[in-house]
DNA sequence: CGCGTTTGACCAGCGC
DNA sequence: GCGCTGGTCAAACGCG
């Protein structure tokens, strides 16, 4: 946006800098008769604009004025456009520094509740079904014991990483962590125990968005170190890792969907071991929000549970803000997928949660939501401006998660809403 | 020459 | 145990 208004300027300052092409009256009849056919011959559907440029001095320096002013008026537009999302992204963020605030409370006042778990587990069993209406019937299809799976996915406190980002990171390590600790189902395994387990050692987040691109801009830099084409899918996948750290362990496969190739699947898996730019930050907190949330969530179900497919994470918090279908649960992958899927322009799906290989959360965990700085990578500038091509690049996943955003205002609704719940109840622990 | 990509080989998990 | 499949390795190759 910045650089779209930017780009305006710049036209507008060329434009007026240039010596304009003006012809005096005494003009020869051939000439004047040209000129006022080409006049005629826009296609201005203001006639009063066109009156007022006819009684104007025939000169070329009257057209130019009016295009000037024309771009001045979306050169205001744009600003004014820029204000208010400069105003949005402030609100949200001052909302997401209360939240975290709130949530750090809850997990210092969880560790409290730690002690009553261990002293007396009738009293637990009363402290988790009032901590967690929201969760507690996060059944998933799935009857093995994964729940309670360690979150490896994204980064964590320990990682070097910016201190915001620490603060909210270590805040989404909590809540996952503790409640794996505190709340396990009779016979699920430690986090230990299945972060052992090479089968099923780490959650993945997939993120499904619409491109031609071969690849989705995310901040980070990868290396690709294998590719192969999967049973089912025509298409190869591509694995790469992350070369921006020394032995990054972050991975992630590239590959199109069977059924729409159009839609690009991106599948990350690791956590980082170095700082990010602000665009991968923005991305890995995202997914680290919802992935935690998905996780933790799904520590408090009971094994083996089988719930509609209609009832899952946040499926009571955020039916009230979003509408039916949120979530849908499936159990048909070893590892606990949560899928962002930006490839939906239906409203309605704009929540959904995939447990296992279906954990399908179909809207776009908001970025900027989780108060992260995004540093669009491709810019896809408005065609009206003929003097910017948009760039041969990949597009980048913050800027397609931010216009889902942009495009669904029940996001912001959602997300408030799910993160109270989310918060509301941790607070009693 | 260094770095990234390609691609066949290899390995481990899983189901039958 | 065997075969299938997904994931990774590493040598070969290409490019700047």
């Amino acid at each position: 946006m910045e650089e779209k208004v930017a780009v305006k300027e710049f036209q507008l300052e060329v434009e007026e800098k240039s010596p304009p092409h003006t012809y005096d009256n005494k003009m020869d009849a051939p000439k004047r008769a040209e000129l006022e056919s080409n006049l005629l011959s826009l296609s201005l559907n203001n006639s009063e604009q066109l009156q007022e440029m006819q009684e104007q001095p025939l000169t070329q320096l009257g057209l130019l004025r009016i295009k000037l002013e024309e771009l001045k008026q979306e050169n205001q537009n744009l600003r004014s456009m820029l204000s208010q999302v400069s105003e949005h992204y402030t609100a949200l963020q001052n909302r997401m520094h209360s939240v975290v605030k709130q949530l750090e409370q809850s997990s210092s006042s969880s560790h409290n509740c730690h002690d009553l778990h261990l002293k007396d587990k009738r009293q637990d069993e009363i402290l988790e079904k009032q901590a967690f209406p929201t969760w507690q019937f996060l059944a998933i299809n799935d009857p093995s014991p994964s729940h309670g799976k360690t979150v490896e996915g994204f980064d964590s406190p320990k990682n070097n990483i910016g201190k915001h980002e620490c603060t909210r990171l270590a805040l989404a390590h909590n809540v996952g962590g503790d409640i794996n600790n505190q709340i396990r189902p009779e016979g699920a395994k430690t986090i230990e125990d299945q972060a052992s387990e090479p089968s099923c050692r780490k959650a993945r987040v997939s993120i499904r968005a619409r491109s031609d691109f071969s690849l989705m801009g995310d901040g980070c830099q990868w290396r690709k170190y294998g590719q192969k084409t999967a049973k089912g899918n025509p298409c190869p996948r591509a694995y790469y890792r992350c070369s921006m750290g020394t032995a990054c362990p972050v991975r992630k496969q590239v590959q199109r969907c069977a059924n729409d190739e159009t839609v690009l699947i991106t599948t990350y898996e690791g956590k980082h071991n170095h700082p990010l730019p602000a665009a991968a930050r923005a991305l890995a907190s995202t997914t680290s929000a919802a992935l935690s949330m998905f996780l933790s969530g799904s520590t408090t179900s009971q094994q083996g549970s089988t719930l509609p497919n209609n009832c899952g994470l946040f499926s009571s918090s955020l039916s009230s803000s979003v509408p039916t279908n949120l979530a849908s649960f499936s159990s048909s992958a070893s590892c606990p997928t949560m899928t962002l899927d930006l490839t939906q322009s239906n409203p309605s799906n704009i929540l959904q949660f995939q447990r296992a290989t279906s954990l399908n959360l179909t809207q776009s965990f908001p970025l900027p939501l989780l108060g992260c700085t995004q540093q669009s990578q491709g810019f896809y500038l408005s065609s009206k401006l003929p003097t910017m091509v948009p760039l041969e690049k990949e597009p980048s996943l913050v800027d397609m998660v931010s216009a889902a955003i942009a495009k669904h205002p029940s996001f912001k609704a959602a997300l408030a809403t799910a993160i109270s719940s989310f918060n509301g109840p941790s607070q009693k622990y």
